[in-house]
DNA sequence: CTGTTAGCGCCTTCAA
DNA sequence: TTGAAGGCGCTAACAG
């Protein structure tokens, strides 16, 4: 691997010469600049961004830590991220947590190591050690939430409106005539669970439907243990529609639907968050929640590159919200009212 | 962010006892390492890797440059990838080139200047620079290819057994009855599908069924364009089967059918390579060629770390064909011998 | 066992 | 406009 002396001296010029027609800060004469530039390509020279980085301690790196890449949703805010870090010339550097908590102490540990300038991070799901967090953004590295918003932690933040989200989804479903809606959840952990709780109360107040307890079914993110712990469920009071916050846990949902060979919609009305399959060409087509995920990785990256260009800044936390979209298809349309689908 | 002086400082140490107990590599006594340990948490200490890596030149850290992120073939490999990587204390970076041949040259740049150690490439389907690669393994970088397996290229490779894949998945086709089998495969530039080609031939040739070459449609990755292509191909000469010999052509192809109002198997029988939709919750669900991704991934990662530890034996290139399996569903299950489906 | 010190490759004043 | 030189934080001899 060649260096920028070996540069200088094919180049029969110094090494900051060599340096300066690289960066372009300091204007060099035209046939120095031709031969360095000639050197370099004939060298096949990469300049060492390490020692780049220890010099000017910018590594112009990114990170982020999603629980799990092979969850649809976690790829498209990466690439939303990548997008936006690459309009600024940073590099985005992704990695799993699993969804564990010291997993993920240990990667902030390695990204502070490398010395990313910043963080974007969607929380795992077991306890957070929010104090590490803390500590991060104390220490000059920016970190901003994604998705997941972890509770007890002032931090910039970007996701979806959760709680407009799941009311728009109860609404829908209202609307095509059900009734008795159940609530499949995540872990009333999470604080965006909490609050897509929050919207279907508000969806059932205003359409004046009591709430009951025993329609909302907390789980824990896992597909086969949602699955099992609904058809238990359905053993008890059985709903006429259910609606699914999270992917994991719809298709937990529609498992369980199978088992008990209950037919969407004819048997039972269901709308989930995230979309479940590829494409519209499956059945059922299931009437999902979209979020913005592409935008929401853009937008934090922006936000967390903001941060860094101005550190000295310490303004209030950022939280951004963005709007859900509703897809509707197959799952919820009512027996009731057939023809009165709002199709988008 | 602290040094390692502010560290040997606070301890009341010199700087190289506290790399020692850091790194190991030499004795510390009781007494002074637990004020050197105590000094980091203190002052919560993260040794710089940059630094570390200037003086050892070695940077632990492992690229994979895959197409797209968001296809769920690759998250897997990446999967797979990291947890090699990370089982041999590596880190691993992700990055996507969009299918884009100067993007992948940029990354691969990109990459080179970080000082990875080796990178794992999943070559993007446009031209691709041999040369670059090349110049990267005699600089000294190993690289391993991942699922696409470029042409002309001399390097160790990690794929799926690409006609035998193909061709179990045809030989079931026949099996279930169907004769004339369309092949929707992707560009004959790319060896994988030309040895997908290969299997679907060898396929029909040790059933004695004449090959029609109507009834190969190669497309070019685009599932539009292969469902625009479809419909066309059905106008003429319609096959009672299709295998689609990738992802996006095999969505493609659906598309096409929905459009034709063609169900499947009923109407014409259908196999695909890869997963298209997340779980068999949904219908039609379709007979799949699924490729072991994430060993893939890790079996490629393995051979890197190799090529890093033991970059003296220029050994000749390791090419690597993992089996694929058949996953039978409705989709090619024939209504002339309804069943006889051999399950696995 | 512990301390000292010379670079790793580069950028950036500072002089010339 | 060009060159020379210090030092970023760390590790790995080496000396004590």
């Amino acid at each position: 691997m060649s260096t920028i002396k070996a540069v200088a001296d094919l180049a029969g010029v110094s090494v900051g010469t060599v340096s300066h027609v690289m960066t372009g800060s300091v204007p060099v004469s035209e046939p120095l600049r031709t031969r360095v530039l000639a050197a370099i390509r004939e060298l096949d020279y990469h300049p060492n961004h390490i020692a780049r980085s220890l010099k000017t301690s910018r590594t112009r790196t990114l990170g982020i830590i999603v629980p799990d890449l092979t969850i649809p949703f976690f790829p498209q805010v990466i690439r939303g991220a990548e997008t936006a870090a690459r309009e600024h010339g940073y590099t985005l550097i992704a990695v799993n947590s699993d969804d564990s908590g010291p997993r993920q102490k240990e990667l902030l540990s390695i990204l502070r190591s490398q010395r990313a300038e910043g963080i974007l991070l969607a929380v795992a799901a077991g306890p957070a050690p929010v104090g590490q967090i803390t500590r991060m953004v104390q220490a000059g590295i920016p970190v901003v939430c994604v998705d997941r918003i972890p509770d007890r932690l002032v931090a910039d933040s970007v996701s979806v409106q959760d709680s407009q989200a799941a009311q728009i989804a109860v609404e829908h479903l209202i609307e095509m005539g059900y009734r008795r809606i159940a609530l499949a959840m995540g872990p009333l952990a999470l604080k965006n669970e909490r609050r897509r709780l929050l919207g279907y109360r508000r969806a059932l107040r205003q359409a004046q439907i009591a709430l009951e307890r025993s329609l909302i079914w907390p789980g824990n993110l896992n597909t086969a243990d949602v699955a099992a712990s609904c058809l238990e469920c359905f053993q008890h009071r059985k709903p006429d529609a259910v609606f699914a916050t999270n992917a994991p846990t719809g298709l937990g949902v529609l498992r369980a639907f199978r088992d008990l060979k209950l037919r969407t919609p004819e048997d039972v009305g269901f709308v989930t968050f995230d979309e479940l399959s590829v494409d519209d060409l499956f059945s059922p087509a299931v009437t999902t929640v979209v979020q913005p995920a592409f935008d929401i990785g853009f937008r934090a990256a922006e936000i967390l590159l903001e941060r860094i260009a101005q550190p000295e800044l310490p303004r209030d936390p950022i939280s951004v919200r963005l709007p859900a979209s509703l897809r509707v298809r197959d799952t919820s349309r009512s027996r009731v009212e057939p023809c009165c689908a709002t199709q988008n």
